[in-house]
DNA sequence: GACTGTCAAATGATCGATTATTTTTCGATG
DNA sequence: CATCGAAAAATAATCGATCATTTGACAGTC
């Protein structure tokens, strides 16, 4: 019988480490745990009730996706943030992220614009928090969200390219995440539509200026709380 | 003494788990493990004469590196080689180390330029193959390529771009090794010079589309082997 | 002969004990 | 009082045994 956790549905399918790394992956994402913070491998243990391995590989797992940071016989420690790095994040993203939209535009799939525009459709009926009156964030509005942004780049053509996007977007969940918790509450007009519609009527400077934009807006967002250390009132989960 | 290297003169430091990840990647790298073949856990204890633990450590940081493959319950492949993933990851190359580049320019760092410039002289002078008459790589000149092409983008001014060109790098590395062993040979003009001096005469477009069709003339040579099945004599390492 | 269910062998995954390394403590010394 | 060094404690890394899952072989059925 598999475990008490069971995240999902299909549990049994999967191995013990590749839960232990989602939930930690999600748990770091989420800024539950704290950046920086060393990760003690035992505690781990007992707090996911498996043995060393499972966390271990759960961990090197981690490592090369940079969310944490393993140094030879000195264990693991959360990936830090600052300010610095969001700055050139956000610069990587809107050049990589607006050069694949463009393309995406000048190849016009028809397909393409199909998914973007339902993808679109699907983010604005979302909840954006969840349904109960407090949690401070709805897993289900993220998936969508990321949804719509692999969607504005899905059509350059390149997988690579998607891939590379996509690692992008997870390592800014991070600051999101953080900006949130910190209490930083977004101007509610929503940035997603006019880049969908500046992508569907093929403005395409409009529509990569419009992207940048929101990612910038998105990091001056974050970094109001970075600065403001009293916020970061971050919580290890039990 | 900042010591960039010392590949080996640090041992001892490493642990087991990544002397055999090194080891493991460069045969991945270097195709001396076939693209798609299965890796036997047992086997590779009994090769790299260590337990279990370092083995399953080794081979989760490469599947997070794309370089393996895992799925639950049914161990770890190699990442296939296709002829699609190529031209997939060729076009990737291009646009992100092409627009690195180009920023790298317009930025227009002097230490940038002197960084260009001596990477250049470094890989110039260092032979190709190796010292003895007969392998088919020499592994100080791979160190000195990839360094010139880290020096190309390296102006850019955003550390997610230079490691994200690197890591197109690397995958592309193990393309340029099967075409070496595949027997494939360049015609030996040099073609990074022209590169680097487009480069430093702040030729924009011009160094950029060198650059780019550097990448897919590499490309193309590397489909020669790859639909001439016979070449590719792989061979396990003892 | 093809299909299907059962069992055995092979292989992957996990655990707990053991070993190696780093960090901390604490006392002696200049 | 600061500094150094040795012993002790904490923690990471590794191993080999054990458990779980998948794969392959084989017999029985239609």
């Amino acid at each position: 019988m598999p475990s008490l956790i069971t995240s999902s549905a299909k549990a049994g399918k999967e191995t013990l480490a590749s839960v232990v790394y989602d939930q930690l992956r999600q748990d770091i994402l989420t800024v539950a745990v704290p950046a920086g913070s060393k990760l003690n491998i035992r505690e781990l243990c007992e707090r996911f009730s498996v043995g060393l391995s499972p966390v271990r590989e759960a961990l090197s797992r981690l490592s090369m996706e940079k969310l944490v940071s393993q140094v030879d016989h000195r264990g693991f420690t959360v990936a830090p943030l600052s300010e610095a790095d969001l700055d050139d994040l956000t610069r990587a993203r809107c050049a990589i992220d607006g050069m694949a939209l463009r393309q995406s535009m000048e190849a016009g799939e028809a397909a393409w614009e199909e998914q973007l525009l339902l993808s679109y459709h699907r983010l604005s009926r979302t909840p954006r928090f969840g349904a109960e009156g407090s949690p401070t964030r709805s897993p289900i509005w993220e998936e969508a969200h990321r949804n719509f942004h692999r969607a504005l780049v899905a059509g350059c053509g390149s997988r690579w390219l998607e891939t590379v996007s996509g690692q992008l977007f997870e390592a800014a969940e991070r600051y999101r995440h953080l900006a949130r918790r910190g209490g930083a509450t977004r101007v509610n007009d929503d940035e997603h539509r006019p880049i969908m519609e500046a992508a569907l009527a093929h403005e395409v400077d409009h529509a990569v200026d419009l992207l940048s934009r929101h990612y910038e807006r998105t990091a001056d967002l974050v970094k109001l709380v970075l600065r403001d250390p009293g916020a970061t009132k971050t919580v290890v989960p039990k």
